[in-house]
DNA sequence: TCACTAATGTACGAACTAGTACGTTAGCTA
DNA sequence: TAGCTAACGTACTAGTTCGTACATTAGTGA
């Protein structure tokens, strides 16, 4: 996520636009994520930068614009990792636990990104359905899930009648609950969520929870 | 959550403390969940009730005391519908399941509170944390879901050795990802997770997911 | 019925906040 | 090297928003 952070080049350009607007979406990244929407200040966003206010207008148009433009670039980091997924080479059974633990160690590791889609709910998905970029792009992992899906049905080692988007759920609502929610459940059970030691067992749990559904025995249905 | 619907008794009373605080506490629980902790609007809230602004103050003392009050109302509802939780008599089996349909039907039945803890939850809990009543009190659907997993252990149908609480994060994570995200969902992978079409299916799936992890036959460990 | 207090309403202010008008300069290009 | 424009800074404003000072009244208890 962080861009820009070169310590000040000797004869370091002044002027540099593609550093500017990096340095203002990264700044705003992390004060949304930290304030929400609402809460998050352009003034405050304006300060934490090198360059002044006027730039964010300058640049993006105004806070709703900054905020597109902060999902934008933060659900592209994601993308990313996901087009980066190499799991096929593995047995369905492994490529499913594999897929399941690299989602968790990515919502472990950007809980930024977390929280600026709980702040997008929050607001009905309004910046998504505005931007362009956001609109009708799928996820790779989609893709992914779909090929290992099919392999392992067809092998006769999953015997749930799921479709792609539904595991991609199942393993999401894990991952991201457990980031999301970290506060309010501490706070209320007193257990923390994403304590380290807590780490491996959870990640196992998934990956445990994810094989036994899909390779359950069923009744005839 | 709807405490105050009467609908102007003909010879009424003009005061009436209980009512008018139950009328500010609906319409802040709306106000709140609809909009975020900022992004609600005292003036907003005083304007949709019968009452005017100057009572928020009188009986709350201010926006971050109101929010507590709502976040402390409704917490109170789930533990109260949990208290009410009666699947004791079923085998562990069919306990676990239908505890984890009435979690499912909670938190579709109550998507306001699914939001304010997604707010909450970007604040950092400061709320719960402020609050004397939701300090330590704990969920009474943990010690139900704590008896039924001790029932299954015991009696061998349940083989993996999670606790209480483990077992709440993978109901709720579920139930709470299907409302709480809904918007960015559907935006990005064009799937209404709430749809009434779709909601037997996930109620299933859901069920299916726990008792084939608690019941799956698991490598030596 | 009278007085007293809890409950309520009105009007206002101080501080904040998104956004902009206007002015300046770096550095590329002809 | 002159000039042009993208990039940048300063200072300000209009509108908002939380909170409160002050005034008023309903209803109860003595």
């Amino acid at each position: 996520m962080t861009s820009v952070e070169e310590p000040a080049r000797p004869n370091g350009r002044i002027r540099d636009a593609a550093r500017t607007k990096a340095e203002i979406l990264d700044v705003a990244t992390h004060e949304f994520a930290r304030a929400g929407y609402d809460g998050a200040r352009v003034d405050e966003i304006a300060a934490r930068t090198r360059t002044t206010k006027r730039m964010i207008y300058y640049y993006f148009g105004g806070k709703e614009q900054l905020f597109t433009a902060v999902l934008e670039r933060s659900y592209g980091v994601i993308r990313e990792a996901e087009r980066g997924l190499d799991v096929e080479h593995l047995d369905p059974v492994a490529a499913i636990r594999r897929l399941a633990e690299l989602t968790f160690d990515h919502h472990e590791q950007h809980p930024d990104f977390i929280r600026l889609v709980s702040i997008e709910n929050i607001h009905g998905a309004e910046h998504i359905a505005a931007s362009e970029k956001l609109g009708k792009i799928g996820s790779p992992a989609l893709d992914v899930i779909r090929r290992i899906l099919e392999a392992g049905q067809k092998s006769g080692l999953f015997t749930a009648d799921v479709d792609a988007v539904d595991l991609h759920v199942m393993i999401s609502s894990f991952c991201f609950f457990r980031v999301a929610n970290r506060h309010t459940f501490g706070a209320l059970f007193g257990r923390d969520l994403v304590a380290p030691a807590q780490r491996e067992h959870y990640r196992t749990m998934l990956g445990d929870m994810v094989i036994a559904y899909l390779t359950a025995e069923r009744a005839a249905d």
